[in-house]
DNA sequence: ATGAAAGCGCTAACAT
DNA sequence: ATGTTAGCGCTTTCAT
């Protein structure tokens, strides 16, 4: 009862046993705490990938509010394997947490209806199937819409799409893409090349499209990690961003805002989804709500430096005077 | 004993609890047996900073190394905060973790003492004091140095540091720019001024510099994040990297060998550091030592783009004919 | 090889 | 207000 701050206790003797406690280094064991109130005030977090500093932003996001909620985080990653995220998942189920956050999971739809009868679940950034867990998300048919619009709006046709491999928003925004260029009248111009996730999976993608005979003038990658890959092989190849060829990125991470990269990016709010995710938790946890809740939250574009006009329409531009639109350097995803 | 693989039970009873467990979708308590068997066989990993992507190598090569020997890793963060750090590793205690790994913590060296009472600690990139935690550390020491001589190998005699504030890794590494200039005879032109280990640190350091009557020529920024703010800094006040003034970061990070940035940067093996961390771990935990253990692991500096000669020294040198010594754009400190 | 019993450190329910 | 007891789900020990 001391411990927990109850009364119950006379104030005299709530003193003596709090002075027992600091003298006798007394913790008190929360396993066995746990075991009989069949609760752990834990949260466990599995994020795919912990090297993409998109996640940064989700994490203090959580952190935040499961602080503000009473609750414990701790975090674990599968390293982008699916393998070692079930991993991952199995350990936090092992240790009983009272809900779990999984970030962009690459594990079956199965695999997370199973982990929902244990504990409540919310999925980030992927829709979940089941009636038992949650979603948030943020519209990357939306986000993906925009980056071929901002393109567009420049002049640009041949817009080409660097995949993002295996992950959910990666299909999504692939998805997007599709609608898009079929939407602005460029059916004929979809281009799509496979990549991954990662700057590696975007030089890789970009190699692809340079070996094709005629270039695209803009390309939209899936995320920035991968946009920054794709920039390194188009700029290695000799090619001038934006002039030559314009690149829009994926998730405005604080990568895309530095000043050397100044990407053009979609920008989802991690720490706003990461809140929303632990909200959505508490109140399955407290018994507050029964039905599952898909949270869509809104992408917005950065527009920096990476994008322009394509070549054959800024005839007698020079590059001095190409018009840069270049917003807020400093501004990450969080 | 059957769900822990042992014998002494028959064949066929076996395969009938295997059965049972299956459609039972029982899953063992952890909780109870770990509150019976006194350990968890699960190891706190506290990373200061998540967001600083050198830490990626580190908690890879944790990951697998605990994965080898058994172990289960749970990741927790105080966001760059010491009360937080304290908070993450005291929920960590509170789990009764086997083991504690402290990824460049800013807690006190009393309260890691404390803590050490209760649980083996690996402390990384920070000395302790205690006879109960164990550490592994790069030689900041010698990794300073060898920014310092590499800049002074270019001719370069005003080299400026810009601090990473109040990490322990951050203030070896000034004792150690301080040290190598006075080695190089150079102790009239230590220049140092106030930075921290982020974008925003860096930049405010370097516009710090920028007040000043005379420039230095090079520039030693405590960690890449920070190299990277000052490089934005400079090269915002019209500064060109490296004609008019070099650049050396530190930790070698993936941002670091990204072509936009191509900077020149002092490696230290995270990867290794983490794996050791874990092997140091294990020792204690299986009473093998009982002695502290400091490992220090030797830096190396690998040079790209963001370092040249001074300006004085290469007059009537064309940008375009400058040398410019650049290797291993991807290898990054994993 | 199998069964029964004790106890890990705590909370909750009941008794004093 | 305080003391006592049962039991959370497991492992360990001792009997059978």
């Amino acid at each position: 009862m001391v411990t927990r701050g109850e009364d119950g206790v006379s104030a005299e003797k709530r003193e003596v046993i709090l002075k027992a406690i600091e003298e006798l280094n007394y913790r008190p064991n929360v396993l066995a705490r746990s075991l009989v109130e069949r609760r752990t005030r834990i949260l466990g977090v599995m994020i795919s990938d912990l090297r993409n500093p998109f996640f940064g932003g989700v994490v203090s996001g959580i952190q935040g509010r499961a602080a503000e909620l009473g609750y414990r985080v701790l975090f674990n990653t599968g390293d982008r394997q699916r393998e070692l995220e079930e991993e991952a998942i199995e350990s936090f189920l092992d240790l009983s947490v009272d809900g779990l956050v999984l970030a962009s999971p690459r594990v079956d739809d199965e695999f997370i209806a199973r982990a929902g009868h244990s504990v409540p679940i919310v999925v980030l950034n992927r829709n979940t199937i089941d009636d038992l867990s949650d979603s948030v998300t943020n519209d990357n048919i939306a986000g993906a819409r925009l980056a071929v619009e901002h393109c567009v709006s420049f002049g640009h046709e041949r817009i080409a799409f660097i995949s993002g491999g295996d992950s959910a928003a990666a299909q999504v925004r692939r998805e997007g893409y599709l609608r898009a260029m079929r939407e602005f009248d460029l059916a004929d111009d979809i281009l799509i090349v496979e990549g991954v996730h990662t700057e590696e999976g975007g030089f890789r993608g970009a190699r692809e499209l340079l070996k094709m005979k005629s270039l695209p003038t803009a390309v939209f990658a899936s995320n920035d990690l991968c946009a920054i890959g794709a920039m390194n092989a188009l700029e290695e190849a000799g090619l001038t961003i934006p002039d030559d060829l314009s690149v829009v990125g994926y998730d405005n991470t604080t990568l895309a805002a530095l000043r050397h990269i100044d990407l053009t990016s979609v920008d989802q709010p991690g720490n706003v989804m990461g809140r929303s995710a632990i909200d959505r938790i508490a109140e399955r946890i407290n018994g507050e709500r029964l039905t599952p809740r898909h949270d869509v939250v809104a992408p917005s574009i950065v527009v920096r430096s990476t994008t322009g006009p394509p070549p054959d329409q800024r005839k007698g531009v020079t590059p001095s005077t190409k018009p840069i639109e270049n917003t807020s350097h400093l501004n990450g995803s969080e």
